[in-house]
RNA sequence: GGGGCCGUAGCCCAACCGGCCGAGGCACACGGUUUAGGUCCGUGACAGUGUGGGUUCGAGUCCCACCGGCCCCA
């Protein structure tokens, strides 16, 4: 062991201490309704199987578990769960690889798991373990879904969907990461396919609206903000000639109508084929198939030169009946507002690029000031005057927006409209280890929805290794077995749906149940769930920002719209951890930049690493641990453990007859400490720790001495603020000053007010902004008081010389400057 | 291209409303303890806050521009 001391010796501590737990059951949460005390529900983000838990993990779940260790000392009921996401791919590609099923790989992985967070010393409650691929979880995903689905929120649809060749199924947009599998990294590619959706759009206003009262950070309610993209608008409908029913587009201008010099439809819409004239056909055709080709990437990349087919038609804008050509082009997407937009290239840079390739007309509709658009090749979306629009001449886009909206919605050819980027949730997918989507598809009803009686649709046990290979249609598919059923409402031949769901969906509710875990009723005990939603705090990976967390609010609305859940928002208040990295760049098993946390434990123990993780810094910032020091989180802690040892005075000493000095500095470290938690401040936490062991250090070398009861109250402190972070070395620290274990509900101390108040501090004297003398004063003293004896001062009279005094600016009793006239 | 966050000793990081830039740690140097020490106790040196402006009695903190890094959206 580095480090280690003769009397400090984590690995022994360890074993003692994790088995006395075991006994002690410490952290489980009461449900006894006489009850009375504070509830605090403490969520972690649950981790996926994939093996042991990495370093990861030993951050994210020791930031979690200081605000569920400081509850459990304050004397809460707190509810601290854990459990698996246990679905998923990993487990599906390593039973392809090993012959076997998916289940004993990420069973194997579970159980490995909970030992190494037993020995990590997370203070979970055992009893509420869940795995989501776990029958009796998943048979609730599917009671859920047919829920969704008689509310018409679970849907079925044609259209173009994101598809990963690598693993061989579709991806909600939300997997989607510059054109790559979020996953796997594989370049996307787009299908038509016929796929299951979830109508989060129908939410897109209240998943906005309700982020006000969250205390999350800053940047992830602005993530989620940017996704769903809400904008305001128009709709405008353009007659085409020769065609019946007019084409909607929908604009974020509608003030810029007048400047519409052509029109663009997506080349790879149904549209575009439909509206291509006879003579344009085969141009039209070469060029969306070569669309077709292109990946996502290139279609997104900014600066590539425009593309694009006339149509051999025109559209006739509705303010002022002029024709205008229609065009396809890749640069307007097919599942994006209607397909087709009205392209105004004086005044939008995208539509500037394509007027320019292809010679379009570019007509200045608002006075921007800057030069003209044609010319410099500059579009100016800025505002000005409207020129060149019949009635909008001479107003500002604000009323010029209103007015065009009422103009178009008199004639009946638009109206004010809002847009989302946001699109609905894909959910099916064409793998086999996740929850099969429970509807029966029956060739004289349709889609039918398996009856809630024969929940669960469990997965075939008997497919392994090769049948589960993807071959781009979901592996159940080949099971002909569980797919060939019976119609449950005409009993005629019928089949299972063969895809499952995203996993995303198992997370989307599984805090829900950690209330009521064994509910078989209901995916929840509606009563539970009151009592201890929504979590208090949620702590978890960045990552989520988006994926998991609009998708568990989105859940949660649409439970709250049911009548079976009382709030609208899961999670008051969200933690993001930053990365564990190592020499600068992310770890990593192929590039072997990687540092294994049971080597670390190994070697410093496992307080030494939560200790480091926390210390690092701030929770949100990333941890390059070639910069840490675990070895010197060993030193800290063995010095923390000699001053409990070095303590010679029995239990129950009265503080009150102890050294006043050292008293306060335990009491103003009780007062700044617990500020700093509620802060999730951990870095400084373990810094004021490490001033409190110092000073009662140095009081037991060469001041009050180890007998003094200060030093029993400044060690006993020391113990129990370190119990949130070091939870072995408190036990054993406890046990050795004679507290009853387990520390780690000995209750959290309380600053004697008394203690804390100063009775002189230094007031700084500057002239003209230089330091020139210090004061001893009262804290309360009177500003003119302290003007007076700064003033009055030699150094000061010294720096001022024979200049008068112009000002005096005095914040008693901190400061005083003095400006010299 | 648009939006956001960040930049403090060699390194990781503190600094409430603008108010003495430095709490803590690593590394380093020195002294003491020690049979020894990669232990323990103690002491010390090192920065003026990325750059340039502005506001202010006073700016790490507020405003503007630039440089560098990260993130989100296109």
């Amino acid at each position: 062991m580095t480090g280690a001391d003769e009397n400090y010796d984590p690995r022994t501590i360890q074993d003692k201490w994790q088995s006395r737990w075991e006994e002690l059951k410490p952290f489980a949460a009461s449900e006894d309704p006489g009850d009375e005390r504070p509830r605090k529900y403490a969520l972690d983000m649950f981790p996926y199987p994939s093996g042991d838990l990495h370093m990861g993990h030993a951050e994210a779940f020791a930031i979690g578990d200081v605000i569920a260790r400081y509850w459990f000392q304050k004397g809460y009921n707190v509810l601290h769960p854990i459990g698996w996401d246990s679905f998923g791919l990993p487990a599906e590609n390593a039973a392809i690889k090993r012959n076997s099923h998916p289940a004993d790989w990420t069973y194997t992985n579970i159980d490995t798991q909970a030992e190494s967070f037993k020995r990590y010393a997370i203070a979970f409650d055992w009893s509420r373990r869940l795995h989501t691929s776990d029958p009796e979880y998943y048979r609730w995903n599917q009671w859920l879904f047919l829920r969704f689905y008689e509310r018409g929120l679970a849907y079925r649809k044609g259209g173009q969907v994101n598809w990963c060749p690598q693993d061989q199924t579709v991806l909600a947009n939300e997997q989607v990461k510059d054109g790559h599998c979020e996953r796997c990294g594989a370049v996307v590619e787009k299908r038509v396919l016929t796929q299951w959706y979830f109508k989060i759009t129908e939410y897109a206003d209240r998943l906005l609206a309700d982020m006000k009262g969250l205390e999350w950070p800053e940047r992830v309610l602005l993530m989620q903000r940017n996704w769903i993209g809400r904008s305001e608008g128009a709709d405008v409908a353009f007659q085409i000639e020769g065609r019946d029913d007019p084409i909607t587009v929908y604009t974020t201008r509608p003030d810029t109508l007048y400047g519409a010099t052509f029109f663009v439809v997506a080349a790879d819409a149904p549209l575009a084929d439909e509206i291509c004239a006879p003579e344009q056909r085969a141009e039209f055709e070469a060029y969306r198939d070569a669309v077709r080709r292109e990946s996502e990437i290139e279609r997104l990349s900014a600066d590539r030169e425009k593309t694009g087919v006339f149509l051999g038609r025109h559209a006739v804008n509705p303010v002022n009946g002029e024709r205008i050509p229609v065009w396809a082009s890749d640069y307007v997407l097919a599942e994006y507002g209607h397909g087709a937009i009205m392209a105004v290239p004086a005044h939008d840079q995208r539509d500037l690029d394509f007027a320019r390739k292809f010679a379009l007309p570019v007509r200045v509709v608002v006075q921007t000031g800057q030069p003209d658009p044609a010319e410099t090749g500059v579009a100016t979306p800025g505002e000005g005057e409207l020129v060149n629009s019949g009635p909008l001449n001479g107003l500002a886009k604000s009323s010029a927006i209103p007015r065009i909206v009422e103009v178009l919605e008199e004639k009946g050819l638009g109206k004010a409209a809002v847009n989302y980027r946001l699109r609905d949730w894909l959910i099916s997918r064409q793998r086999f280890w996740g929850t099969p989507i429970p509807i029966i598809h029956c060739d004289a009803c349709g889609e039918v929805p398996v009856p809630d009686d024969q929940l669960p649709v469990r997965l075939p046990d008997d497919l392994r290794g090769a049948d589960l290979a993807p071959k781009g249609v979901s592996p159940l598919a080949a099971a002909a077995d569980w797919v060939n059923v019976a119609c449950p409402k005409c009993g005629g031949p019928a089949t299972r749906d063969t895809d499952t769901m995203d996993t995303f969906v198992d997370s989307s509710w599984y805090f829900l149940r950690y209330c009521s875990p064994g509910y078989a009723d209901g995916p929840f005990d509606a009563e539970k769930v009151r009592r201890w939603m929504p979590a208090d705090q949620y702590t978890g990976g960045v990552e989520h920002a988006i994926l998991h967390l609009l998708y568990a609010r989105f859940f949660t609305k649409v439970l709250y719209d049911m009548g079976m859940v009382d709030f609208t928002e899961p999670f008051k208040r969200l933690v993001n951890q930053g990365q564990v990295i190592l020499n600068g760049s992310a770890m990593s098993k192929s590039t072997g930049n990687l540092v294994d946390l049971g080597e670390q434990i190994a070697e410093y123990g496992v307080d030494a690493v939560r200790l480091t993780m926390l210390f690092s810094g701030p929770p949100e910032d990333d941890i390059d641990w070639a910069d840490m020091s675990p070895s010197g989180s060993v030193k800290f802690l063995a010095r923390a453990f000699r001053v409990a040892a070095d303590v010679t005075s029995v239990p129950g000493a009265d503080p009150a007859t102890g050294d006043i000095e050292l008293r306060k500095v335990t009491h103003r470290t009780i007062d700044e400490v617990t500020r700093l938690v509620e802060a999730h401040r951990y870095n400084v936490v373990i810094a004021r720790m490490m001033e409190l062991t110092s000073a009662a250090r140095k009081a037991i070398d060469t001041g009050a001495g180890a007998a003094d009861p200060a030093v029993r109250e400044a060690a006993e402190t020391l113990t129990v603020l370190l119990s949130l972070i070091a939870p072995y070395t408190a036990e054993e620290m406890w046990e050795r000053l004679g507290g009853v274990a387990p520390a780690a509900k000995a209750g959290w101390p309380t600053a004697e007010p008394s203690l804390l108040v100063q009775e002189s501090v230094t007031c700084v004297v500057q002239v003209a902004g230089k330091v020139r003398d210090r004061l001893e004063v009262s804290p309360d003293i009177a500003g003119a008081d302290l003007e007076r004896l700064a003033l009055d001062s030699e150094k000061v009279r010294a720096a001022l010389g024979d200049q008068g005094v112009r000002k005096v600016i005095v914040r008693a009793p901190k400061i005083v400057n003095i400006v010299p006239a």
